[in-house]
RNA sequence: AGAGUUGGCGAGGUGGUUGCAGAUUUGUCCUAGAGGCAAAUUUGAGGAAAGUCCGGACUCCCGAAAGACCAUACUUGCUGGAUAAUUCCCAGUGCGAGCGAUCGCGAGGAUAGUGCCACAGAAAAAUACCGCCUUUUCAUUAAACAUUGAACAUUAAACAUUAAACAGCAACCACUGAGAAAUGCUAAAUGAUAAAUGCUAAAUGAAAUUGGUAAGGGUGCAAAGGUGCGGUAAGAGCGCACCAGCAGUAUCGAGAGGUACUGGCUCGGUAAACCCCAGUAGGGAGCAAGGUCGAAGGGAUUAGGGUUGGUCUUUUUCCCAUCCCGACCAAGGAGAACCGCAUGAGGUGUUUGGUAACAAGCAUCCUAGAUAGAUAACUACCCUCAGAUUAUAAAUCACGAUAAUCUGAGAACAGAAUCCGGCUUACGUUUCAACUCUCUUG
RNA sequence: GGGCGAGUAGCUCAGUGGAUUAGAGCAUUUGGCUACGAACCAAAAGGUCAGGGGUUCAAAUCCCUUCUCGCUCA
């Protein structure tokens, strides 16, 4: 389940403003930092609120092997993907996986994401 | 049937839905681009993609290309072959392991030279400490050597004396039997010597040191070819037999080497110590190499200058130098943008050559290309495996075979990042082929 | 992705071109000193020299290989 590249991240740049000046909200297995277009002033009201996008980051630390890095990666962008259409526009989320991750499979990071965005308030109509 | 050796196939298959990336086509949008968006079709990880241990391709720098000598580097190091190249691969030789199939080997040179071999030991690679023999001087002795061997000393058996346990007597003492042990005595047995006899004319001791010798010397991983017989003043491959090693000759082989004969007796180990010999190599950096994205170059001349760790030779206009000619600005725009970047020492099949690695020819196929980094989730059928139940033929029973149904599983190691060839490491199950050893015979 | 480096006692490090038995400081334990403690004095214990294999008579050291950790390159 692969996101368009529209919902990604991409610059290194963008990462540095999320972790400087996100919110923050942890639960335990993940780590979710946003920030949103809004409050930033480079933002013009020109444009119109752009879709929001995602980055995950994963250590080696986690686990050596690039499988297993990868398989969490994807689930994580299953789950992203599930809720796209319910998610606010403007935001900038990286989402930050912590060593115990390891054991989880796909409905443990269903149900923590969704309480972490609930936290966050960034999903419509909650 | 069990145990084992070697090599191979394979890493479930075909679909559906949602979703990601590339390519092609079509449509649409505008700022008109190698642009965005949408749809359709199609493609989308491995045998190790890994470790980065080697070898290359490719790119740039040291102007370039070629060559000679020297230096430097090299886990290059039996022989031949094969390859783009290699430390890999193939075939063989030698050595080693295993009953065997088979497997392993850094396998040139230690008489080119230098170094090292702790402790121990006389000595660790050529010497002579002890010892053995010889020579000289001095002293001593009729000794030494061989044979016989009294006395003497030691003790055994037997005998003598004393006499315990035990047995008999209902029981104790006594008595009778019994006889361990102790003492005494003794030898033709053992030990040692006086003495005698025989034989030779020297012998012994001390010192000196002339010469010989490498047999022997609690060591040590390793001691000067090994064992035995002869031989000698004492010894020694000094001679002989067998074994090991070396050299030479003959012969077989393309070669490493094999076989046979002869010879003189033959100077340890270490080169994964320096090194010698032969061989190979321009050096360095690595796709995060490097290049492109408007804005200056082109031509002529050769007298001169400039090169890879060093010296030198040849060629070349690559740069500098000198001279001549010529040029001029529309937009966008410096991004982890684009190219490099997916047709390659490619795959598959087949024929020919070769023992083989491999090579050549023909036919056919195009089969990942991300860049915060694409493969996931669910599901249907088939197939494979495991377990359970039932049935079938044969049968005394068991194991086993076939069929049907149900349940479960389809995993392990692990994810392309410029691309190839190797090596190494990780890896669950099933299966195929060839071969070896042991046991059994429905 | 490419290129480098390191691993020795609980901790920090020596040792290293083969040979004394692998050492030092801190920490630990025991004893002494002290009314008690610190400091001090004395002694002891503690090592798969990261794992495996090879060369050698002999390897922490020389060679190969694997593992772990770290650094760096636009």
């Amino acid at each position: 389940m692969g996101l368009p590249k529209s919902h990604r991240l991409r610059d290194r740049g963008n990462y540095r403003a999320v972790y400087a000046q996100g919110i923050r909200r942890y639960s335990p297995h993940l780590t979710l930092f946003a920030l949103s277009c809004r409050e930033t002033k480079e933002t013009k009201s020109t444009d119109s609120t752009p879709a929001s996008s995602f980055g995950i980051s994963i250590s080696k630390k986690v686990s050596k092997k690039a499988v297993v890095r990868n398989r969490i990666k994807r689930q994580i962008k299953g789950v992203i993907r599930s809720h796209l259409q319910e998610i606010k526009a403007g935001w900038q989320i990286v989402i930050v996986v912590r060593p115990k991750a390891i054991e989880c499979k796909y409905e443990h990071f269903l149900r923590e994401l969704e309480e972490l965005l609930k936290q966050a308030k960034i999903i419509n109509g909650y």
